[in-house]
DNA sequence: TTCTTTGCAAATGCTTTGCACCCAG
DNA sequence: CTGGGTGCAAAGCATTTGCAAAGAA
């Protein structure tokens, strides 16, 4: 709980940092969003986060909620995710663990794994394709073995 | 070019299994999307390949086009793509080395690559997780570095 | 005050669906 | 024949956009 706190502060002086460089400002539905989001662990879509925003009686609009999510991408706080869907699904991003996913196609359980070689990988296709990796996203789409 | 020959009879053959295993009917429709389709080399989109089989005066409705694709991803035969976009990109799956993909954030290019690890840590989560993985997507985001 | 940001609603664009007709089996 | 498949157009749905009003700097 104290962590989460902490975590939220950090993440909030990151943002307000972010948006004065790049000479934007620091309204307080973009913090509110921040926060909203980091209250949650795991992914959500933008729709899921509207209700819940409505539903503490917070107004926004979606169109709010889309600019910001864009904000926060672009500061590395959040990651998008598209696990095969027209669907959008966003994650907090920091204050845990790089990871990445494993997707139960028969249940559409998503579980996270995470592998240092992929970071070997990466470091791999940096140097072949002379290129800056800014992130990456692994899936494995699979199906529980049989119980028997 | 004989080779491509060779391989749409190849992949005609598997769809054709895959139909009468299933219970499909076998529709000159789907054979001439499927034939369309591993005329290309690269990606492509729904509205592209629509366009395209327009243009060489062959009537297909989008709907056809989404039904069928369908079936050639659930034979294997066709493999979709989200490049963070909400524009699915589909690619034919049957005859060419397994490959991730690289994406230039700045140029929306997109390269491939292969690295065997991927196929090393695809074991462990099997392992890790009792799960039999179909398939993964790996794709890298980044940026050329500057030239100088 | 100035100009970015917001909320709302309309618009966009990919994909899905409904339905009458068609045709593979 | 019969039920699945097709084309067309309309509907769905996530996301984007236009614009007047609000409010951060």
């Amino acid at each position: 709980m104290n962590n989460n706190l902490e975590l939220q502060e950090k993440v909030l002086s990151i943002f307000s940092a972010y948006l004065v460089q790049n000479g934007h400002r620091k309204t307080p539905e973009r913090f509110a969003i921040l926060s909203e989001i980091y209250g949650y662990n795991g992914h959500f879509d933008v729709e899921t986060l509207y209700e819940k925003m409505k539903s503490n009686n917070y107004r926004v609009s979606r169109a709010t909620l889309y600019n910001t999510i864009e904000l926060l991408l672009a500061c590395n706080l959040v990651t998008k995710h598209q696990f095969g869907k027209n669907l959008a699904q966003y994650e907090k991003a920091h204050g845990s663990k790089q990871h990445d996913h494993l997707i139960f196609t028969d249940s559409n359980e998503v579980k996270e794994f995470c592998d240092p070689r992929i970071q070997q990988i990466k470091t791999t296709i940096e140097e072949l394709f002379d290129v800056d990796i800014q992130h990456h996203s692994l899936y494995f789409y699979g199906i529980k073995k049989s119980k028997s």
